[in-house]
DNA sequence: CGAAAAGTTGACTTTCGTCAAAGTCGGTGG
DNA sequence: CCACCGACTTTGACGAAAGTCAACTTTTCG
């Protein structure tokens, strides 16, 4: 199995361009307000566009990168969305982290030179790949580019900070009100609606996803509706009642929490 | 409330040193083999000595760093241990780490210039101070040392991740196994007896990190005692039978774990 | 020495996982 | 267009793992 779709045939090895340079101008790109060149120079954004590969799009299901493969990437998700997995030996697949537009996927796989966990497309899915090697050659230069990624890998130790949390000391309910306003969130910041949207993910990935079996989510969620919290159409998910679905998630009493 | 100690009456500013130079030499470290350091040319290390500040030792239940505190600069253990707690509104503080001799602590507040959560000393604990803004400056100039920064925060990812493995598809025999085969490992790198160590942190710290009860953390231990798996008398630990602890960690009849 | 903190143990309760069965959706091919 | 298939989802019944409460012991430290 190819893990880095290139092309139909996967002919083409890496520094090869599959797509025209028009597409690779940063300054075009709807995202560019909130995607890692952020920032830039003009000068360092052009040299920023010159190491970008654009890979063929994946189909639901594909893989971007296999688990323990080599690193040689970051990708930045430029449209649809992706899930990361982890595969542990006679263990059930754990998924770690949901990956939106705008978001860097790859940042776990630099520390041993291979992909911590696999990652997959959840719909069709555009990315932008960034040879590290290039990407840390450019940092030297670039105070700012440097700036950003520390600043982006920070940022998802702070996120998985917050997920620890919520995995170690939160009710199911808590967790899944948690869950749909994370995603809300970054709807929001994305300019998409932060009250409906679709869930590209299955409930059984929710369910790994926040340490619950998928039928407690399926549960959950048909509550959450007669409690008018939210309203559920298969994985069209409306938040009905955004102010009590924070308070439920910040309540005081989730689990292991005494006087 | 001072929260990082640089001496008895808090009167030196950020810059100052409490110490003498001499103690500032990387090479002559205990931990220079383990450390961020670890492969820099000569010259390079000493611009890297030059940057390390020396804190006064912390005590006991003394503060490194307090949440949402301005971040300033990275941490590295020298001697001692501490742990990371995450304070939030109306719940439970969360135990998110516990650092050892050669970790580095503070990469999660380079995302929001402040601190996520409160650094605590478990014990009497030394620490290096690296001012971020200089180490950051240092790594245009030194390859090898901005690899090594990008790793380590790299590696601080994957770890987070087994952890969140951890907490949402296993047991808690599995967490406590896990737990204490994760100590060991980390004590037997650093050339310690993996086998027998003394766990500086209070059974409600452990449970608070792997998301247990307290009482069910001590529960586990007592079986994992009658089952000759380890023997523990209060804080110090010798494990008695690696293998079944090895085997019982990986076993693949966690949480959510149908066929 | 004594108070406070940390740890242990038992009894009881709750949450959530497991198993099972039925129902729905989406895509494919006749 | 419709029927069929597989994957996904919902719902119910039941049980087990772990949480809560409470009492008591041990250790730590001023």
């Amino acid at each position: 199995m190819t893990a880095i779709v290139r092309g139909k045939s996967d002919r083409s090895g890496p520094g090869s361009r599959s797509r025209p340079a028009r597409e690779t101008r940063c300054e075009r790109c709807a995202l560019y307000a909130r995607c890692l060149p952020l920032g830039l120079e003009v000068e360092a954004l052009s040299s920023f566009d010159a190491i970008i590969e654009h890979p063929h799009p994946l189909k639901r299901g594909q893989r971007l990168m296999h688990q323990s493969q080599t690193f040689e990437s970051l990708f930045v998700v430029r449209s649809g969305s992706l899930k990361q997995v982890v595969e542990q030996p006679g263990q059930r697949d754990q998924v770690t982290h949901f990956y939106l537009p705008g978001e860097v996927v790859g940042f776990d796989g630099i520390a041993e030179s291979r992909c911590y966990g696999s990652v997959v497309a959840l719909e069709s899915t555009f990315v932008c790949e960034l040879p590290f090697h290039r990407l840390d050659d450019l940092a030297e230069q670039v105070p700012e580019l440097r700036g950003e990624l520390f600043r982006c890998m920070s940022r998802e130790l702070c996120n998985d900070q917050r997920m620890m949390c919520l995995l170690s000391g939160r009710t199911a309910d808590q967790r899944l009100a948690s869950f749909m306003l994370g995603l809300s969130e970054r709807f929001r910041s994305r300019g998409c609606s932060p009250y409906c949207f679709h869930l590209s993910m299955s409930r059984s990935d929710i369910g790994s996803y926040l340490g619950l079996a998928l039928e407690t989510v399926s549960r959950v969620l048909a509550r959450f509706q007669e409690q008018r919290l939210v309203s559920v159409d298969g994985r069209e998910l409306c938040i009905e009642d955004h102010v009590s679905l924070v308070a439920l998630a910040e309540e005081g009493a989730g689990r292991h929490s005494g006087p």
